[in-house]
DNA sequence: AAATTTAATGCAAACGATTGCGAAAAGAAT
DNA sequence: ATTCTTTTCGCAATCGTTTGCATTAAATTT
């Protein structure tokens, strides 16, 4: 039973809670013959020490809160999958939730983080909820708060990103250096600021070469991003390169490609800012620009360590990128 | 600051503890004038309560804990986002943990759901594993026990899966209906119940028909399978159709398709188990027998809030399956 | 042997909320 | 006016730990 508590134990021997209790922690006063006799009862006894009452008692959780829009997304899976796997190492467990861009849910969400007494926070931030608030609240409660991938604009928050610009910036070199002269470059939802930055630097490195043409094109879902390209390829001028922003934009374009037998490299190329699964599906694979969760996932959690340490003044990271060869371009 | 207390507003309001706990829960012993005092005070404190603190009192917790080999995973991920989804509607928060099918990371991890009094757990069971005993240890701290998908034998334990046996079952029949006649069949592990299952319907339901020539194959990575449906696609007599029984091994058959220049279901026929994502990622889209994570997540749930509720006794569920034809048959 | 140090343990007050029970005040019934 | 209800509230214990401080016993010093 894991209903055996430090009274039980101390009751048993004949000796006080205190004495039990520091007897399990290893404490210099306690006796060597005591202790030993202590931890032989509670490991037959199964003693477990209750996590509620630690908690109250230090005023502190041994407790990560971690907060996207949806766990079904391969991106925020490995971001996940990082930090569980640090957070386990330092001894603390992970409270997921997500939030579908609601901003219900995510004040539900914050609400619950604080209620839990949660020692961090990772957030991702959608412009469309806006209600920073409740996140101050949160930092109110001198709760580290690292927010990632989509961030707010103030200074005032502690943020760690992909390096969307430098990412942007090499997907276009590696276009020029193939010579591709008429691109379709497909981009996610035109408000978010990770796609602005991402559109700025692509259009910025073509800004000199006045003899390609780009197609600038804005795809919500999937399916949208497979019509564009449809669209594009039935044309007489066809393009001789393809941007896909992201994940799902590359799956809707390489769904019209195999509806118009288009193959890649030889009917066109097609390069993809992606963490390298989707690409990967594809022969031949999907040269992209790694956008990599897991590092994002690590980077962001070194920056919560570092909180928790005292380091508490808000700094911004990038995750560096680097370009992946793939066949397709 | 979340530091607002009881104690605190019952200093102000100059009444006591215990009458402030009960204006905030609207208990009937509690005047109106008071109540509203307490709650207005309470507001403009941004009184929250400490969760901590209640758990340890009331001797519960609004948590559940969730352990899957990884979060990286598709079928994962939507469990996982049923499972949140519910959770939040009845006020419950959500311990996610992954083991990577390490003995030691889920021994760790079921500690971690003790000691936390989480009020119910779902688990994934690995027979690699095979330690039940830490499970044990949960159910005998009058935690309730949900495994789902990957289950193990004893009907001691609550178990909700997919139906296997039936999807295999209505794999071979769109099969035979499209009156394939040979037929490459990928597998995974072949040491997992659940392999096993499916493998053992889907042959049954060729044993009768003698014309069909069926070649069974295993295959532990998208890439294994990929090698698999290469070597029998460079045969002479190539199959007409693969059986793919997970999106991992469809993946591997898809890219080996595209090497090939296969194209279905004028060259072969395709038709995979899949909760229906990576089938829709292709054109044609593919036909799939549908596993969902999702519906998992939801039954399994239901069978939680029963446990809660006091139906302990332990039983076996099965999500139906559905045939979703696509493009590829 | 007396005084002092050291080692080993216990007491009791927290942490913040919940709740059974008793008490005071107010109202109703006799 | 007295008794009996009812309303409204407070006392105090409790959940299981942690921890500063006191206390006792043992060991050491003078």
């Amino acid at each position: 039973m894991s209903d055996t508590t430090l009274k039980k134990i101390s009751q048993v021997l004949g000796i006080s809670i205190s004495t039990v209790s520091r007897a399990l922690k290893n404490h210099p006063d306690i006796s060597a013959i005591t202790k030993k006799k202590v931890v032989e009862l509670a490991d037959t006894l199964e003693y477990e020490p209750n996590a509620t009452a630690v908690n109250l008692r230090t005023k502190k959780t041994k407790l990560f809160g971690l907060m996207v829009p949806s766990v079904t997304n391969m991106f925020y899976d490995s971001f996940i999958s990082a930090i569980e796997e640090e957070s386990r190492k330092i001894g603390y467990s992970l409270l997921i939730l997500q939030n579908n861009e609601d901003p219900i849910a995510e004040a539900d969400n914050l609400k619950i983080c604080r209620q839990n007494r949660i020692s961090g926070l990772f957030a991702c931030y959608s412009q469309e909820i806006n209600n920073l608030h409740s996140f101050d609240k949160v930092t109110a409660a001198d709760i580290p708060l690292i927010f990632f991938d989509k961030v707010p604009d103030d200074i005032q928050y502690n943020k760690v990103c992909l390096a969307d610009n430098d990412a942007a910036v090499l997907a276009a070199e590696a276009l020029q250096k193939k010579n591709k002269k008429t691109i379709l470059a497909i981009f996610g939802n035109k408000h978010l600021s990770i796609t602005k930055r991402r559109l700025a630097s692509f259009a910025a490195s073509f800004a000199t070469k006045k003899t390609t043409t780009i197609f600038i094109e804005h795809a919500l879902t999937s399916k949208q991003a497979e019509d564009i390209t449809l669209q594009y390829f039935q044309m007489q001028n066809k393009p001789d390169a393809v941007f896909c922003m992201s994940d799902e934009i590359l799956i809707g374009t390489m769904k019209s490609f195999m509806r118009l037998n288009i193959t890649t490299p030889t009917d066109t190329g097609v390069i993809a800012l992606s963490d390298g699964s989707v690409p990967k599906m594809y022969f031949p694979e999907i040269s992209y620009v790694e956008t990599s969760g897991y590092s994002l996932g690590k980077l962001a959690f070194e920056r919560m360590t570092a909180c928790l340490a005292g380091k508490t003044e808000p700094i911004e990271e990038f995750v560096p990128s680097r370009y992946v060869e793939g066949g397709s371009l």
